[in-house]
DNA sequence: CCCTTCGTTGACCAAGCGGTCAGGGTCCGG
DNA sequence: CCGGACCCTGACCGCTTGGTCAACGAAGGG
Protein backbone atom coordinates (compact mmCIF):
# COMPACT_ATOMS: atom_id res chain seq x y z
CA UNK A 1 0.00 0.00 0.00
CA UNK A 2 1.44 3.17 -0.58
CA UNK A 3 0.43 5.28 1.48
CA UNK A 4 0.72 3.30 4.84
CA UNK A 5 3.42 5.65 5.81
CA UNK A 6 1.75 8.24 6.54
CA UNK A 7 3.09 8.92 10.25
CA UNK A 8 4.58 11.79 11.24
CA UNK A 9 8.59 11.10 12.17
CA UNK A 10 8.18 11.25 15.45
CA UNK A 11 5.75 8.87 17.32
CA UNK A 12 6.85 9.97 20.99
CA UNK A 13 9.41 8.28 22.95
CA UNK A 14 11.93 8.46 20.00
CA UNK A 15 13.04 4.88 19.74
CA UNK A 16 10.59 3.18 17.52
CA UNK A 17 11.50 0.25 15.08
CA UNK A 18 10.32 -0.11 11.69
CA UNK A 19 7.84 -3.23 12.74
CA UNK A 20 6.69 -0.69 15.34
CA UNK A 21 6.22 2.02 12.97
CA UNK A 22 4.28 -0.53 10.30
CA UNK A 23 2.02 -1.22 12.95
CA UNK A 24 1.01 2.58 13.86
CA UNK A 25 0.68 3.68 10.75
CA UNK A 26 -1.41 1.25 9.50
CA UNK A 27 -3.22 1.32 12.61
CA UNK A 28 -3.65 5.20 12.09
CA UNK A 29 -5.37 4.08 8.53
CA UNK A 30 -7.55 1.57 10.46
CA UNK A 31 -9.07 4.13 13.19
CA UNK A 32 -9.46 6.64 10.62
CA UNK A 33 -11.51 4.87 8.70
CA UNK A 34 -13.29 2.37 10.98
CA UNK A 35 -12.83 4.48 14.69
CA UNK A 36 -11.08 2.68 17.59
CA UNK A 37 -14.10 0.59 18.33
CA UNK A 38 -14.48 -0.72 14.89
CA UNK A 39 -11.04 -1.53 14.31
CA UNK A 40 -10.01 -4.65 16.02
CA UNK A 41 -6.62 -5.95 17.05
CA UNK A 42 -6.98 -8.87 14.69
CA UNK A 43 -7.74 -6.54 11.67
CA UNK A 44 -4.64 -4.45 12.78
CA UNK A 45 -2.52 -7.86 12.92
CA UNK A 46 -4.15 -8.99 9.80
CA UNK A 47 -3.52 -5.81 7.70
CA UNK A 48 -0.06 -5.50 8.94
CA UNK A 49 0.32 -9.42 8.08
CA UNK A 50 1.51 -10.19 11.34
CA UNK A 51 0.15 -12.65 14.25
CA UNK A 52 -1.90 -10.53 17.04
CA UNK A 53 0.97 -11.72 19.64
CA UNK A 54 3.10 -10.00 18.14
CA UNK A 55 1.12 -6.53 18.54
CA UNK A 56 1.37 -6.96 22.02
CA UNK A 57 5.36 -8.01 21.86
CA UNK A 58 5.46 -4.16 20.27
CA UNK A 59 2.79 -2.46 22.65
CA UNK A 60 1.18 -3.08 25.94
CA UNK A 61 -2.48 -2.58 24.53
CA UNK A 62 -4.77 -1.44 22.19
CA UNK A 63 -5.11 2.18 23.40
CA UNK A 64 -1.11 2.19 23.76
CA UNK A 65 -1.32 1.94 20.17
CA UNK A 66 -3.75 4.51 19.23
CA UNK A 67 -2.53 7.51 22.29
CA UNK A 68 1.22 7.00 20.58
CA UNK A 69 -0.67 8.13 17.11
CA UNK A 70 -2.82 10.87 18.39
CA UNK A 71 -0.22 12.23 20.87
CA UNK A 72 2.33 11.79 18.43
CA UNK A 73 0.23 13.40 15.73
CA UNK A 74 -0.90 16.46 17.62
CA UNK A 75 2.52 16.84 19.16
CA UNK A 76 3.82 16.91 15.76
CA UNK A 77 1.12 19.47 14.06
CA UNK A 78 1.68 22.05 16.69
CA UNK A 79 5.73 21.77 15.85
CA UNK A 80 5.35 21.79 12.67
CA UNK A 81 2.75 24.42 12.72
CA UNK A 82 4.61 26.84 14.67
CA UNK A 83 7.76 26.00 12.36
CA UNK A 84 6.20 27.54 9.63
CA UNK A 85 4.87 31.11 11.32
CA UNK A 86 7.04 33.75 9.24
CA UNK A 87 8.38 35.71 12.31
CA UNK A 88 8.22 39.15 10.75
CA UNK A 89 5.25 39.48 9.24
CA UNK A 90 1.88 40.78 10.25
CA UNK A 91 -0.45 38.79 12.32
CA UNK A 92 -2.79 38.18 9.70
CA UNK A 93 0.40 36.58 7.45
CA UNK A 94 1.19 34.59 10.71
CA UNK A 95 -3.16 33.38 10.63
CA UNK A 96 -3.19 32.70 7.26
CA UNK A 97 0.44 30.60 7.65
CA UNK A 98 -1.10 29.14 10.49
CA UNK A 99 -3.91 27.63 8.30
CA UNK A 100 -1.88 26.94 5.20
CA UNK A 101 0.04 24.58 7.46
CA UNK A 102 -2.48 22.82 9.11
CA UNK A 103 -3.62 22.31 5.05
CA UNK A 104 0.39 21.06 4.26
CA UNK A 105 -0.47 18.53 8.03
CA UNK A 106 -3.71 17.23 6.99
CA UNK A 107 -2.17 16.82 3.89
CA UNK A 108 0.87 14.57 4.29
CA UNK A 109 -0.17 12.76 7.27
CA UNK A 110 -4.00 12.47 6.62
CA UNK A 111 -4.52 9.23 8.52
CA UNK A 112 -3.28 10.05 11.81
CA UNK A 113 -4.93 13.08 11.82
CA UNK A 114 -8.29 12.00 11.01
CA UNK A 115 -7.67 9.34 13.82
CA UNK A 116 -6.59 12.64 15.86
CA UNK A 117 -9.31 14.51 15.26
CA UNK A 118 -11.76 11.84 15.41
CA UNK A 119 -10.75 10.86 18.58
CA UNK A 120 -12.82 11.83 21.78
CA UNK A 121 -12.54 15.29 22.72
CA UNK A 122 -13.80 15.14 26.57
CA UNK A 123 -12.12 12.76 28.12
CA UNK A 124 -12.43 10.24 30.38
CA UNK A 125 -9.84 10.78 32.94
CA UNK A 126 -7.30 8.70 30.96
CA UNK A 127 -3.91 10.12 31.54
CA UNK A 128 -2.21 9.15 28.69
CA UNK A 129 -4.59 11.24 26.65
CA UNK A 130 -4.17 14.13 28.82
CA UNK A 131 -1.04 15.27 26.93
CA UNK A 132 -2.53 15.32 24.17
CA UNK A 133 -5.45 17.62 25.32
CA UNK A 134 -2.57 20.11 26.25
CA UNK A 135 -1.21 20.22 23.21
CA UNK A 136 -4.44 20.23 21.68
CA UNK A 137 -5.16 23.62 24.16
CA UNK A 138 -1.79 24.98 22.61
CA UNK A 139 -2.82 24.48 19.21
CA UNK A 140 -6.12 26.76 19.92
CA UNK A 141 -4.49 28.80 21.91
CA UNK A 142 -1.54 29.58 19.44
CA UNK A 143 -4.69 30.55 16.84
CA UNK A 144 -6.22 32.44 19.70
CA UNK A 145 -2.79 34.98 20.43
CA UNK A 146 -2.68 35.46 16.61
CA UNK A 147 -6.40 36.41 16.11
CA UNK A 148 -5.59 39.10 19.46
CA UNK A 149 -2.33 40.10 17.97
CA UNK A 150 -3.82 40.64 14.58
CA UNK A 151 -7.06 43.10 16.40
CA UNK A 152 -4.07 44.74 18.59
CA UNK A 153 -2.49 46.02 15.30
CA UNK A 154 -5.55 46.98 13.75
CA UNK A 155 -6.14 44.31 11.08
CA UNK A 156 -8.81 42.64 12.70
CA UNK A 157 -11.93 43.88 14.28
CA UNK A 158 -12.45 43.32 17.58
CA UNK A 159 -14.69 40.69 18.50
CA UNK A 160 -15.28 37.58 19.63
CA UNK A 161 -11.53 36.13 19.85
CA UNK A 162 -12.33 32.39 21.00
CA UNK A 163 -15.28 32.35 18.49
CA UNK A 164 -13.55 33.53 15.69
CA UNK A 165 -10.93 30.78 16.36
CA UNK A 166 -13.30 28.50 16.34
CA UNK A 167 -14.58 28.92 13.26
CA UNK A 168 -11.06 29.15 12.14
CA UNK A 169 -10.17 25.59 13.07
CA UNK A 170 -14.13 24.15 12.49
CA UNK A 171 -12.98 24.77 8.75
CA UNK A 172 -9.79 22.98 9.21
CA UNK A 173 -10.74 20.09 11.11
CA UNK A 174 -13.66 19.21 8.97
CA UNK A 175 -12.10 19.38 5.60
CA UNK A 176 -11.24 15.16 6.19
CA UNK A 177 -15.00 15.09 5.96
CA UNK A 178 -15.38 15.76 2.48
CA UNK A 179 -11.72 15.96 1.03
CA UNK A 180 -10.17 13.32 -1.51
CA UNK A 181 -6.72 13.19 -1.40
CA UNK A 182 -5.82 13.27 -5.00
CA UNK A 183 -9.17 14.67 -6.05
CA UNK A 184 -10.03 18.39 -6.18
CA UNK A 185 -8.17 21.26 -4.84
CA UNK A 186 -5.17 20.33 -2.80
CA UNK A 187 -5.55 20.83 1.15
CA UNK A 188 -3.41 23.88 1.91
CA UNK A 189 -4.95 25.65 -1.39
CA UNK A 190 -8.51 24.95 0.30
CA UNK A 191 -6.87 26.35 3.65
CA UNK A 192 -5.15 29.58 1.90
CA UNK A 193 -8.71 29.99 0.11
CA UNK A 194 -10.65 29.38 3.64
CA UNK A 195 -8.06 31.96 4.72
CA UNK A 196 -9.24 34.62 2.31
CA UNK A 197 -12.89 34.47 3.04
CA UNK A 198 -13.16 34.10 6.76
CA UNK A 199 -10.45 37.27 6.52
CA UNK A 200 -11.96 39.73 3.96
CA UNK A 201 -15.69 38.20 4.47
CA UNK A 202 -18.26 36.74 1.23
CA UNK A 203 -19.46 40.44 1.11
CA UNK A 204 -19.38 41.84 -1.75
CA UNK A 205 -18.77 45.69 -1.30
CA UNK A 206 -15.72 44.48 1.43
CA UNK A 207 -13.37 45.82 -1.56
CA UNK A 208 -12.05 42.77 -2.46
CA UNK A 209 -9.10 40.23 -1.04
CA UNK A 210 -5.52 42.35 -0.48
CA UNK A 211 -4.10 39.60 2.02
CA UNK A 212 -3.58 36.31 0.76
CA UNK A 213 -2.37 35.50 -3.21
CA UNK A 214 0.91 36.02 -2.31
CA UNK A 215 0.20 32.45 -2.59
CA UNK A 216 2.47 31.12 0.75
CA UNK B 1 -33.63 12.11 32.78
CA UNK B 2 -34.90 15.66 31.26
CA UNK B 3 -33.55 15.67 27.95
CA UNK B 4 -34.11 12.03 26.86
CA UNK B 5 -37.30 13.31 24.57
CA UNK B 6 -34.53 15.20 22.30
CA UNK B 7 -35.83 13.62 19.39
CA UNK B 8 -37.48 15.38 16.72
CA UNK B 9 -41.25 14.82 16.19
CA UNK B 10 -40.86 12.54 13.21
CA UNK B 11 -39.10 9.67 12.87
CA UNK B 12 -39.83 8.08 9.38
CA UNK B 13 -42.79 5.60 8.56
CA UNK B 14 -44.99 7.94 11.02
CA UNK B 15 -46.44 5.24 13.54
CA UNK B 16 -43.89 5.20 16.35
CA UNK B 17 -45.19 3.97 20.34
CA UNK B 18 -44.05 5.88 22.80
CA UNK B 19 -41.88 3.13 23.99
CA UNK B 20 -40.65 3.03 20.50
CA UNK B 21 -39.88 6.84 20.64
CA UNK B 22 -38.10 5.56 24.23
CA UNK B 23 -35.85 3.32 22.46
CA UNK B 24 -35.16 5.66 19.89
CA UNK B 25 -34.17 9.09 22.23
CA UNK B 26 -32.27 6.81 24.51
CA UNK B 27 -30.33 5.22 22.18
CA UNK B 28 -29.51 8.91 20.14
CA UNK B 29 -27.95 10.07 23.55
CA UNK B 30 -25.96 6.76 23.97
CA UNK B 31 -25.03 6.95 20.00
CA UNK B 32 -23.77 10.33 20.33
CA UNK B 33 -21.96 9.90 23.60
CA UNK B 34 -20.31 6.70 22.74
CA UNK B 35 -20.70 6.35 19.04
CA UNK B 36 -22.34 3.47 17.52
CA UNK B 37 -19.32 0.73 17.72
CA UNK B 38 -19.45 1.47 21.32
CA UNK B 39 -22.88 1.43 22.21
CA UNK B 40 -24.11 -2.34 22.40
CA UNK B 41 -27.69 -3.70 22.71
CA UNK B 42 -27.51 -3.80 26.44
CA UNK B 43 -26.26 -0.89 27.21
CA UNK B 44 -29.44 0.41 25.29
CA UNK B 45 -31.68 -1.95 26.70
CA UNK B 46 -30.32 -1.06 30.54
CA UNK B 47 -30.80 2.69 29.79
CA UNK B 48 -34.11 2.18 28.88
CA UNK B 49 -34.62 -0.22 31.82
CA UNK B 50 -36.34 -2.52 29.79
CA UNK B 51 -35.22 -6.17 28.47
CA UNK B 52 -32.65 -6.81 25.32
CA UNK B 53 -35.50 -9.18 23.57
CA UNK B 54 -37.59 -6.02 23.47
CA UNK B 55 -35.43 -3.72 21.59
CA UNK B 56 -35.92 -6.76 18.71
CA UNK B 57 -39.44 -7.31 19.16
CA UNK B 58 -39.97 -3.08 18.16
CA UNK B 59 -36.91 -2.98 15.67
CA UNK B 60 -35.16 -5.65 13.28
CA UNK B 61 -31.22 -4.94 14.83
CA UNK B 62 -29.25 -2.81 15.97
CA UNK B 63 -28.60 -0.78 12.60
CA UNK B 64 -32.65 0.07 12.33
CA UNK B 65 -32.34 1.88 15.34
CA UNK B 66 -29.07 3.93 14.79
CA UNK B 67 -31.03 4.65 10.72
CA UNK B 68 -34.31 5.58 12.22
CA UNK B 69 -32.59 8.50 14.03
CA UNK B 70 -30.32 9.72 11.52
CA UNK B 71 -32.14 9.98 8.52
CA UNK B 72 -35.45 10.77 10.65
CA UNK B 73 -32.98 13.35 12.28
CA UNK B 74 -31.50 14.72 9.05
CA UNK B 75 -34.75 14.62 6.89
CA UNK B 76 -36.53 16.67 10.15
CA UNK B 77 -33.62 19.09 9.89
CA UNK B 78 -34.12 20.03 5.86
CA UNK B 79 -37.59 20.51 6.58
CA UNK B 80 -37.36 22.49 9.69
CA UNK B 81 -34.57 24.79 8.66
CA UNK B 82 -36.57 24.90 4.82
CA UNK B 83 -39.79 26.52 7.08
CA UNK B 84 -37.84 28.90 8.48
CA UNK B 85 -36.33 30.61 5.58
CA UNK B 86 -37.75 34.33 4.85
CA UNK B 87 -39.28 33.97 1.47
CA UNK B 88 -39.51 37.83 0.83
CA UNK B 89 -36.09 38.98 2.40
CA UNK B 90 -32.68 38.87 0.71
CA UNK B 91 -30.02 35.83 -0.19
CA UNK B 92 -28.09 36.80 2.39
CA UNK B 93 -30.82 37.22 4.85
CA UNK B 94 -31.71 33.74 4.12
CA UNK B 95 -28.54 32.26 4.23
CA UNK B 96 -28.31 34.11 8.28
CA UNK B 97 -31.54 32.29 8.56
CA UNK B 98 -30.78 29.29 7.25
CA UNK B 99 -27.49 29.14 9.86
CA UNK B 100 -29.60 30.81 12.84
CA UNK B 101 -32.40 27.78 11.95
CA UNK B 102 -29.78 25.19 12.09
CA UNK B 103 -28.67 26.32 15.57
CA UNK B 104 -31.95 25.96 16.64
CA UNK B 105 -32.22 22.69 15.79
CA UNK B 106 -28.68 21.46 16.92
CA UNK B 107 -29.56 23.13 20.52
CA UNK B 108 -33.30 21.27 20.15
CA UNK B 109 -32.23 18.03 18.65
CA UNK B 110 -28.74 17.71 20.68
CA UNK B 111 -28.37 13.54 20.75
CA UNK B 112 -30.05 13.38 17.24
CA UNK B 113 -27.60 15.71 15.89
CA UNK B 114 -24.84 14.57 16.86
CA UNK B 115 -25.52 11.13 16.37
CA UNK B 116 -26.24 11.87 12.45
CA UNK B 117 -23.08 14.52 11.99
CA UNK B 118 -20.80 11.40 13.49
CA UNK B 119 -21.90 9.03 11.42
CA UNK B 120 -20.15 7.80 8.70
CA UNK B 121 -20.44 10.83 5.81
CA UNK B 122 -19.00 7.87 2.64
CA UNK B 123 -21.46 5.20 2.98
CA UNK B 124 -20.74 1.48 1.95
CA UNK B 125 -23.65 0.74 -0.16
CA UNK B 126 -25.95 0.04 2.71
CA UNK B 127 -29.17 1.16 1.03
CA UNK B 128 -30.92 2.07 4.78
CA UNK B 129 -28.57 5.05 5.11
CA UNK B 130 -28.46 6.24 0.76
CA UNK B 131 -31.98 7.99 2.09
CA UNK B 132 -30.09 9.81 4.47
CA UNK B 133 -27.34 10.90 2.01
CA UNK B 134 -30.02 12.35 -0.17
CA UNK B 135 -31.26 14.35 2.82
CA UNK B 136 -27.93 15.69 3.19
CA UNK B 137 -27.25 16.38 -0.24
CA UNK B 138 -30.64 18.59 -0.44
CA UNK B 139 -29.68 20.47 2.61
CA UNK B 140 -25.82 21.18 0.94
CA UNK B 141 -28.21 21.98 -2.18
CA UNK B 142 -29.83 24.18 -0.24
CA UNK B 143 -26.80 26.59 0.90
CA UNK B 144 -24.94 26.62 -2.10
CA UNK B 145 -28.10 27.61 -4.11
CA UNK B 146 -28.63 30.32 -1.03
CA UNK B 147 -24.66 31.82 -2.03
CA UNK B 148 -25.50 31.72 -5.78
CA UNK B 149 -28.66 33.83 -5.05
CA UNK B 150 -26.86 36.34 -3.11
CA UNK B 151 -24.05 36.28 -5.94
CA UNK B 152 -26.25 36.92 -8.77
CA UNK B 153 -28.22 39.50 -6.33
CA UNK B 154 -24.19 41.38 -6.10
CA UNK B 155 -24.68 40.95 -2.16
CA UNK B 156 -21.61 38.22 -2.06
CA UNK B 157 -18.39 38.33 -4.52
CA UNK B 158 -18.12 35.83 -6.90
CA UNK B 159 -15.92 32.91 -5.41
CA UNK B 160 -15.86 29.29 -5.10
CA UNK B 161 -19.55 28.55 -4.24
CA UNK B 162 -19.32 25.28 -2.90
CA UNK B 163 -16.03 25.78 -0.88
CA UNK B 164 -17.98 28.98 0.63
CA UNK B 165 -20.73 26.49 1.63
CA UNK B 166 -18.82 23.97 3.08
CA UNK B 167 -17.05 26.94 5.33
CA UNK B 168 -20.48 27.66 6.38
CA UNK B 169 -21.45 24.23 7.22
CA UNK B 170 -18.06 23.36 8.50
CA UNK B 171 -18.76 26.04 11.27
CA UNK B 172 -22.28 24.44 12.04
CA UNK B 173 -21.00 20.90 12.11
CA UNK B 174 -18.01 21.90 14.38
CA UNK B 175 -20.11 22.95 17.18
CA UNK B 176 -20.91 19.95 19.18
CA UNK B 177 -17.40 19.14 19.67
CA UNK B 178 -17.24 21.87 21.71
CA UNK B 179 -20.39 23.86 22.64
CA UNK B 180 -22.11 23.13 25.87
CA UNK B 181 -25.85 23.11 26.07
CA UNK B 182 -26.56 25.40 29.30
CA UNK B 183 -22.97 27.18 28.84
CA UNK B 184 -21.97 30.03 26.97
CA UNK B 185 -24.10 31.87 24.36
CA UNK B 186 -26.46 29.86 22.98
CA UNK B 187 -26.29 27.86 19.45
CA UNK B 188 -28.34 29.65 17.64
CA UNK B 189 -26.37 32.83 18.75
CA UNK B 190 -23.28 31.57 17.57
CA UNK B 191 -24.23 30.55 14.62
CA UNK B 192 -25.50 34.05 14.38
CA UNK B 193 -22.42 35.22 14.78
CA UNK B 194 -20.70 32.79 12.31
CA UNK B 195 -22.50 34.14 10.06
CA UNK B 196 -21.51 38.23 10.65
CA UNK B 197 -17.74 37.02 10.82
CA UNK B 198 -18.17 34.91 7.24
CA UNK B 199 -20.38 37.57 5.76
CA UNK B 200 -18.42 40.33 6.59
CA UNK B 201 -15.14 38.92 7.18
CA UNK B 202 -12.96 39.27 10.11
CA UNK B 203 -10.73 42.42 8.73
CA UNK B 204 -10.70 45.70 10.70
CA UNK B 205 -11.60 47.92 7.12
CA UNK B 206 -14.58 46.47 6.24
CA UNK B 207 -16.48 48.65 7.56
CA UNK B 208 -18.29 46.98 10.41
CA UNK B 209 -21.20 44.68 10.03
CA UNK B 210 -24.08 45.50 8.64
CA UNK B 211 -26.20 42.30 7.74
CA UNK B 212 -26.33 40.86 11.29
CA UNK B 213 -28.22 41.96 14.27
CA UNK B 214 -31.76 42.22 13.13
CA UNK B 215 -31.46 39.45 15.59
CA UNK B 216 -34.07 37.25 13.87
C1' DC C 1 -65.31 -18.98 28.39
C1' DC C 2 -61.58 -19.39 24.93
C1' DC C 3 -58.65 -17.54 21.56
C1' DT C 4 -55.78 -14.18 19.57
C1' DT C 5 -52.86 -10.33 19.89
C1' DC C 6 -49.17 -7.85 21.75
C1' DG C 7 -45.66 -6.23 24.99
C1' DT C 8 -42.44 -8.51 27.59
C1' DT C 9 -38.92 -11.67 29.57
C1' DG C 10 -34.70 -14.87 30.70
C1' DA C 11 -32.07 -18.45 28.86
C1' DC C 12 -29.36 -19.36 25.22
C1' DC C 13 -26.08 -19.29 20.86
C1' DA C 14 -22.09 -18.77 17.84
C1' DA C 15 -18.82 -15.50 16.97
C1' DG C 16 -15.79 -12.01 18.02
C1' DC C 17 -13.43 -9.29 21.44
C1' DG C 18 -8.89 -7.77 24.17
C1' DG C 19 -5.38 -10.00 26.26
C1' DT C 20 -2.12 -14.01 28.03
C1' DC C 21 1.22 -17.59 27.74
C1' DA C 22 4.56 -21.10 26.76
C1' DG C 23 7.56 -21.83 23.50
C1' DG C 24 10.08 -21.79 18.80
C1' DG C 25 13.28 -19.79 15.94
C1' DT C 26 17.54 -16.76 14.97
C1' DC C 27 21.29 -14.09 15.85
C1' DC C 28 25.35 -12.70 18.54
C1' DG C 29 28.80 -12.29 22.29
C1' DG C 30 31.55 -15.20 25.37
C1' DC D 1 29.10 -24.78 22.14
C1' DC D 2 26.43 -22.32 25.28
C1' DG D 3 23.18 -18.63 26.93
C1' DG D 4 20.74 -14.78 26.70
C1' DA D 5 18.11 -11.28 23.95
C1' DC D 6 14.94 -10.38 20.66
C1' DC D 7 11.01 -11.41 17.06
C1' DC D 8 7.57 -13.95 16.45
C1' DT D 9 3.70 -17.60 16.64
C1' DG D 10 -0.62 -20.61 17.64
C1' DA D 11 -3.43 -22.12 21.15
C1' DC D 12 -6.03 -20.57 24.64
C1' DC D 13 -9.02 -17.70 28.29
C1' DG D 14 -12.93 -15.21 30.09
C1' DC D 15 -16.02 -12.09 28.61
C1' DT D 16 -19.02 -9.37 25.57
C1' DT D 17 -21.15 -8.94 21.29
C1' DG D 18 -25.51 -8.96 18.08
C1' DG D 19 -29.18 -11.83 17.62
C1' DT D 20 -32.75 -15.92 18.51
C1' DC D 21 -36.38 -18.42 20.76
C1' DA D 22 -40.00 -20.42 23.58
C1' DA D 23 -42.97 -18.88 26.71
C1' DC D 24 -45.62 -15.87 29.93
C1' DG D 25 -49.33 -12.43 31.32
C1' DA D 26 -52.66 -9.11 30.54
C1' DA D 27 -56.17 -7.25 27.40
C1' DG D 28 -60.09 -7.62 24.52
C1' DG D 29 -63.57 -9.45 21.22
C1' DG D 30 -66.65 -13.38 20.13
Amino acid sequence: MPEDRALPPEVEGGEATERMLQILSTSARLFATAGYEGTSMRDIAQACGISKSLLYHHFADKDEIFARITLGSTRELVQFVEARLPEGATASARLRAFMVATGEYFQRYRWAWIASTTAFWNDPQQRRHAERMLWRDRYEGLVRSLIQQAIAAGEIRPLDVPLAGRLVLSSLNWMHRWHKPDQGMPAPEVAAEYFDMIFSGLRADGQGLPPGHPEG
